[in-house]
Formats: structure tokens, C-alpha cells, sequence
DNA sequence: TCAACACATCGACGGCCGTCGATATCCCTG
DNA sequence: CAGGGATATCGACGGCCGTCGATGTGTTGA
């Protein structure tokens, strides 16, 4: 929904705006949850860097649907993108997205 | 509380198991929100690097007892120095701690 | 066409969080 | 020592969030 992170200095080099807090904000969010964290660390270890639901549920000990929730959670924060492939939903990194929020954090 | 973040690889090099999933998103938490971002910025900011609760309370427009409540969540979090000199509390960025915690969020 | 499977959505529940006003604590000054 | 000012703590309220079971949707294959 928003790639907010894509654009500005970090946020300890000059003030942030309002608007701008809340964006990043809002791209924190979705990455402060462990399960969520866990997804992104498991999906990008996987074969091709790329995994369906199926893949996840197992390994993660929480249901399909809180599973599906999840995910639903970081496309909509711009971090996966999903493919159907017929029956499956795949799950992948998008580029560079992770490296958007860290740099708007960093202070060097 | 915990300086979980300085220690380990990016979650999208290795796995990441559940502690230290929980541990990253606490630190994540903290900062998960758009108050706390503009007081890190605005305290990065300031003058030295410093900020009492008095500078911030009127340019953030939130109550006296939200901005010491949010202060004492980013100190509990290792993100902020809190130092008494007379009446007033001075508020500080620890050095390297957002780094620490941008250093597991980057994929490169 | 139907059954089975993968996944998403829905509705509900419990707990956590941001915010405030009121109040307590601590320190300085006179 | 008394008063005032800066900050912390408390208690409460409303809203958001993670989780689940039940159910809906769409695809595959027989």
C-alpha cells in the first residue's frame, strides 16, 4: 500500500514530519511481530526464495488462517508479493523493501 | 531491556528461530510507532544531541504523561539515555542501537 | 460434474497499547 | 521549610491486533 521507506534521509539526520512518522510507522508495524518476522526469515531461506502457504503453516505452529493473515499483512506492507499458481499462493521477498525501512533507521 | 539486536546475522541470510524472532520484534515494537519516531528525531535533532521532556511535549502536541510514558518505552527498549541534572531529564540516542537493529532488517 | 485440496475471508474473543486527567515524587529557590 | 516547577506514576477508557474455528472460493483431477 505505501513504500514510504523508499524515499528520505534517515530519520535521526533531519527531522521527520508528522506524515512521515506515521508512514514508517505504519511499515514497522507490520514488521513487529515475531511470527511475521519468522515468515520473512523462513521465506527467504527457502528454495528459490520463495514459498506457498503450505510451506509455512508447518514450520511456524500457527494455524492456516493466521498464517494467510499474516502474509495478507506484509503484501499489503509492500514486503512479499504473491503469485497464484493454480492451486498455490506463492510468497516472495520484494526487492529491497527490507533495506528501504533499515535505511531510513540507520544513523552512519 | 534487551540489547537483542547486536549480536546476529540479517533474518534473511539464516533462519531466525522464535526467541530471537521475539526479541527482534520487541525492538521493532518500540519503534512501531509515529510519536516515537518523531522523538527520536526530533531528539537526534536538538541541540548536543539531548532533549528534557520540556522541549518536546509542545512541538510533538501530546500530553506531558504520553511523551515521559513514550520516552520510557524507548528507554526500556535500548534506544534512548535517560540522565537527571537537577530538575530536568535529559533524553539521549545510545549509539549504534538503531543501527543494531537496521543491520538485521537489510537483505545486502 | 463432483470430490478433494489450498487458500482466503468472516466473526468472535482476549489481550495489549496509546492517550488522557489526576495525582505523586523529586528538586530547586527563596 | 514552604512553594512551585519538571517529571513520573496511576487508573481508566477506547481501539487495535493476534489468534482461532467455521465457512466461503477457486482450482485440480477423476
Amino acid at each position: 500500500m505505501t513504500d514510504v521507506a523508499a524515499c528520505c534521509a534517515p530519520i535521526t539526520r533531519e527531522a521527520i514530519d508528522q506524515h512521515s512518522a506515521t508512514e514508517l510507522a505504519r511499515s514497522l508495524k507490520a514488521l513487529a511481530d515475531p511470527a511475521r518476522l519468522r515468515l520473512i526469515s523462513m521465506v527467504a531461506a527457502h528454495d528459490d526464495a520463495e514459498a506457498c502457504v503450505c510451506d509455512l503453516t508447518g514450520p511456524l505452529g500457527l494455524s492456516q488462517p493466521t498464517v494467510s493473515h499474516h502474509l495478507k499483512v506484509l503484501v499489503a506492507a509492500g514486503i512479499f508479493t504473491r503469485s497464484q499458481r493454480g492451486t498455490w499462493a506463492y510468497y516472495r521477498l520484494v526487492p529491497g523493501a527490507l533495506d528501504s525501512v533499515a535505511r531510513l533507521l540507520v544513523t552512519a
